[in-house]
DNA sequence: GTCTATAGCTGGATAGAC
DNA sequence: GTCTATCCAGCTATAGAC
């Protein structure tokens, strides 16, 4: 289920280029940790399920990742990294404007499509435990990515492809309607007794309606 | 911090209805669970800490309501009742369309902003514990409260007042730009560094871009 | 109704044999 | 590097004195 995380998270490399044996212990303990992490939060993930789980035991865990926080730092640091790297390459290309929005919202979908449950995941650590995971996150340079953003909006209003937009709100609305729906996934299920497949098909249809919306906000009347 | 809860939550007031000095233990009780167990979740606020916050002891809260698991119910369903009975009230209404519309983003605007935790919470605890929560929750009806909102915009699409437009996406649309700027608060503040204050007034702007985006999306374009 | 003491369990981490 | 046994801190729940 996550093999392809590696994909979208290079600094994973880091600990993943050993070609002893031990290195198999390593990568499933990493894959079990992600899974329970990312399912169950830091909280809800216990060393012993991790070890029952990727077939070790509690001492390898240690001995490897010196400590639970320690094992749960890397996991957190590759989850974040899926839901941001194709982003903010995105966000900081020259592609024309109306096109980088739309890949911008698309590649979220795609993204959040294969791996739903990292935003949750990520919210709620931080609302937690945020001190050192401030670090982690800041180290991606996202004021960097937003001022950029902001350049590109106010250029190109003075063109007079797009109308007025602050960049703060403008970027809510697009996180809005691109994370919440993953967000909302679970509890949508549970509640209106659609099945997931059903669910999975609502949001692939909705990700064109929220490409239309935001575009629409976007484009002055004359253009429309 | 949550006195006011009991405008919106009147079943609440099964719980309080005693006139003995009992009640006050009760009360205490129940004010501390609210503010602990909506930080930090089920797994995450023990009974010791409940006991020393309403400053009674563990005996006290199971004596009061049995067991943990128990007295999370009552807290999650009041948190629930807080996110729902306004806006549930106001999709029943005969209020115009673009009233009602409108109305429906205020209320949750201005319930979020009293309660921004509660929808992490809720998102949170029904990942991890659904079952039991799904039946509090579909007691509600909800359902019904969606095919009233279907009736309504299939209604007013006929008269020509608003476009074509499916009910779910739509009210996913407005969910998503509810209540996301929230979730998102304490992630927002720990990284850009604005303050806590600074939110709040970005929110409270956003909220009329958000009644513009979906009013703008409703109507037809030569009403616009 | 109140409160102390404690049972019984699960958590993370480590010592020490191999 | 591996693994068992164990420590100790935390948890929920309850028994039983007052």
């Amino acid at each position: 289920m996550f093999k392809r995380l590696f994909n979208f998270a290079p600094n994973f490399k880091r600990y993943t280029m050993y070609n002893s044996d031990t290195t198999d212990v390593k990568e499933r303990i990493l894959a079990a940790a992600r899974e329970l992490f990312i399912s169950n939060g830091y909280n809800g993930a216990s060393v012993r399920d991790i070890a029952a789980a990727s077939d070790t035991n509690i001492a390898h865990i240690n001995y490897y990742f010196q400590s639970k926080y320690h094992l749960f730092e890397i996991i957190f640091e590759e989850a974040f990294d899926v839901l941001v790297q194709r982003v903010f390459r995105i966000l900081q290309s020259e592609m024309p404007i109306f096109e980088m929005v739309e890949a911008w919202i698309h590649s979220y979908y795609e993204v959040l499509a294969e791996y739903p449950q990292i935003p949750l995941f990520i919210l709620n650590e931080m609302n937690h435990n945020p001190e050192s995971l401030v670090t982690i996150i800041k180290m991606r340079e996202p004021k960097q990515v937003l001022d950029k953003l902001s350049a590109r909006l106010e250029e190109e209003r003075k063109k007079g492809t797009i109308r007025e937009t602050p960049t703060v709100d403008f970027g809510i609305n697009v996180l809005s309607l691109c994370v919440f729906p993953f967000i909302f996934n679970k509890f949508a299920v549970k509640v209106s007794g659609v099945s997931s497949a059903e669910y999975k098909a609502i949001i692939k249809r909705h990700e064109k309606y929220v490409i239309r919306f935001v575009l629409d906000a976007l484009k002055p009347c004359k253009l429309q």
